[in-house]
DNA sequence: TGTAAGATTCGG
DNA sequence: CGAATCTTACAC
C-alpha cells in the first residue's frame, strides 16, 4: 500500500509560479463518513495576485475575496454563474491575493468519473461554500504527495475563460499533466499568439 | 435599490 | 451557440 504525506504549510507559501506546477500529481483528500474521497490534480491554473487582470483579487479585498488573500494553505472556494462551485488553494504570505485554481482530478478512491472541470471536480468531492477558507492543513480535507511517486510531465497553455483579462489572457498559467485522460480540454481552440 | 457580468456546464 | 441561475460588485 503506497503512503501519502499531508504537504506542510511551507508548500504553499511561495511563488504561485511554483506552486501551481508541484500541485500536480498530488492528491486532493477529503474524508467523509462514507470513506475519504481521494482524487489526483492533474489541471491546475495560477492567479498571481491583485496585478494579475484574471484574478478576482485584481478587484481589491472584499468579502469575497478575503479567503484569497488570506494566509497560505488554505481554501478559496467560490459559486460562479450561480450553479457551480471552484476550488482554490490560496498560496504566498498573508496578504498577497493568490491562488492556484484546481481544474481536474483523476479519480482514485470513492470519485465519480465526472472530475473534469472545476464545477465537476468539486461536485464530485463534494466541495462547497462551507469550505470557504478550510485550512488544508487540516486532517480532515488536505492534499498529499504520495511517497515513489514519479514526476508528472507537465504541459502549459493559457488559463481557460478568462478572455476578459486583456494580454494576462494569454500567459501560459494553466499546467496540465500531458496526456492524462482527465484533463479538462486540449490546447487545441483557439491560440490568438500563434500567427 | 437596481443591474450587469461571471476562473462553467449542458443541451440543442 | 445560447440558456441556466444567483452571488457579487458597483453604479445611481
Amino acid at each position: 500500500m503506497t503512503s501519502a504525506r499531508k504537504l506542510p504549510r511551507s508548500f504553499y507559501d511561495r511563488d504561485t509560479i511554483l506552486v501551481a506546477p508541484d500541485l500536480l500529481g498530488k492528491l486532493l483528500v477529503r474524508n467523509t463518513p462514507e470513506g475519504p474521497r481521494i482524487g489526483r490534480i492533474v489541471e491546475v491554473e495560477a492567479y498571481l495576485g491583485p496585478h494579475d487582470l484574471a484574478a478576482h483579487t485584481s478587484k481589491g479585498l472584499t468579502p469575497r475575496t478575503r479567503a484569497m488573500f488570506g494566509p497560505p494553505g488554505h481554501a478559496y472556494v467560490y459559486l460562479i454563474y450561480g450553479m457551480h462551485h471552484c476550488m482554490n488553494v490560496v498560496t504566498e504570505p498573508d496578504g498577497t491575493g493568490a491562488a492556484v485554481l484546481l481544474r481536474a482530478l483523476e479519480p482514485v478512491a470513492n470519485l465519480s468519473d465526472n472530475t473534469r472541470g472545476p464545477g465537476r471536480l468539486c461536485k464530485a468531492m463534494g466541495i462547497d461554500k462551507s469550505y470557504y477558507g478550510h485550512d488544508l492543513c487540516s486532517d480532515d480535507f488536505f492534499i498529499a504527495e504520495e511517497q515513489g511517486a514519479q514526476s508528472p510531465k507537465i504541459a502549459t497553455s493559457a488559463r481557460i475563460g478568462v478572455d476578459y483579462a486583456g494580454e494576462w489572457a494569454e500567459k501560459p498559467l494553466r499546467f496540465y499533466i500531458e496526456g492524462n485522460a482527465y484533463v479538462s480540454r486540449v490546447p487545441s481552440r483557439k491560440t490568438p499568439a500563434n500567427p
